[in-house]
DNA sequence: CTATATTCCTACTAGATAAGTAGGTTACTA
DNA sequence: TAGTAACCTACTTATCTAGTAGGAATATAG
C-alpha cells in the first residue's frame, strides 16, 4: 500500500487486541498468559511479548511469572482509552515532520497552517479519548462516534 | 522525536506551503515559479520540485515552461481541501497495519475494533476535508474548527 | 530443592520509507 | 538562438517497522 498519513501500526493493533483479550478473558483472579493471548489473537509471540512488557511497565497491565502467571487490567477497561494506548506504545498522537503541532512556525500566506494541525489533533483526540476498551467489548460508544459511524459513507474508501 | 500515530510528512507540508504561495502572489496571469516558492517559504529547490510536478500531474496545478513560466491554481482556492492535498502527495488518509480501515477483521474480544480505526478516518475527514486552501489564508474555518481551536487545551500536548 | 512455566531483557535483521542531492533533458519565449 | 524554467531519473543516508533468536530472572508445584 501507499504511504499514508495516519498510520496506525500493528504494534497498536496488537496492543489493543491484547488488551481486549485480557479485559474479556481474564476472569477475576486469573491471569491470561502471553501464549494465550498470541495463539487467541494470532499474534507473533516474541513480538508481542514486547508491546506487553510495554504496557506493562506503562502501568495498564500487571505481570506476574512463573506457572499460572500472566497479565491482568491494571485498572477498569473503562478507564483504558484509545488514545492512552496509542500513546504508550508509538508516543504522541500528532505529529508534523518531527515537531509537535503547536511547534510549527510559517512565513507569510502560510502563517495560519499552524492551525491546521492543531485542528486535527482536536479531531483525533476528540475520537481516541473517548473509546475505551470496555466500549469496544461492549460495542457501546459515545453518542457521537455512534452517529459517525452510521454514516452512509463512513465505510467506504476516499480517493483512489 | 519518538514514532506517533499521525504523521504529517514534510512533503505535505512543503505542498500546502506551495499552494498557499501560488494562490496568494500569483496574482491574475502571472505564475510563481519554483525558485520564488522555494526562497519564499525556505524549502529546498529541487525537492520541491518534485512536490510541485505531483501537485501538477495530479490536477491542482497548472504549470507553463520557460521566462516567466511557474505555476498557478487549476482551481479556485476554496475548492482545494487539505485532505486533497494529502491524498495527492501521501495516499490515503487513514491506514491500519498496510491495509483499510473497513479492511481490517479481527475475532473474539476485538471483534469491533475494525470500528475504532472507521471513527477514526470519518474524525479525520471531517477536519480535513473541511479546510481550504482559500481558508488558511483568510484565516475563516468553518465554524466547528473555529470552536475547536479556541477550546483551552487545543494548543497544548497531552501526555510525556 | 528442583523441574517447569512464565515474564523479562538484549541483540540482531531485512525491507521499506523519508528527506534529500545530483545531473541532465525538454520546452517555451524574447 | 540563448536563457529560463519545468521535467525526469537515479542515487544517498538515516531511521523505522515488524519481526526473530537466545537466554536470564522469577515464581510455583511437587
Amino acid at each position: 500500500m501507499d504511504n499514508v498519513a495516519v498510520k496506525i501500526t500493528v504494534s497498536v493493533e496488537y496492543a489493543l487486541q491484547a488488551l481486549l483479550e485480557v479485559a474479556s478473558e481474564s476472569s477475576g483472579e486469573g491471569a491470561l498468559s502471553a501464549s494465550e493471548i498470541s495463539t487467541n489473537q494470532a499474534i507473533p509471540g516474541k513480538f508481542l511479548e514486547a508491546i506487553l512488557r510495554k504496557l506493562t511497565q506503562a502501568g495498564l497491565l500487571i505481570s506476574s511469572r512463573g506457572p499460572h502467571g500472566g497479565y491482568k487490567l491494571a485498572k477498569p477497561a473503562d478507564e483504558i482509552t484509545v488514545a492512552e494506548v496509542i500513546r504508550v506504545i508509538e508516543g504522541p498522537l500528532a505529529a508534523v515532520g518531527d515537531r509537535a503541532p503547536e511547534a510549527t512556525r510559517y512565513r507569510r500566506s502560510a502563517k495560519n497552517l499552524t492551525k491546521v494541525w492543531i485542528a486535527t489533533r482536536v479531531a483525533l483526540r476528540d475520537s481516541l479519548e473517548n473509546m475505551t476498551v470496555a466500549d469496544i467489548i461492549e460495542d457501546e460508544f459515545p453518542s457521537g462516534i455512534k452517529q459517525a459511524l452510521r454514516r452512509k459513507d463512513a465505510w467506504t474508501r476516499r480517493g483512489k
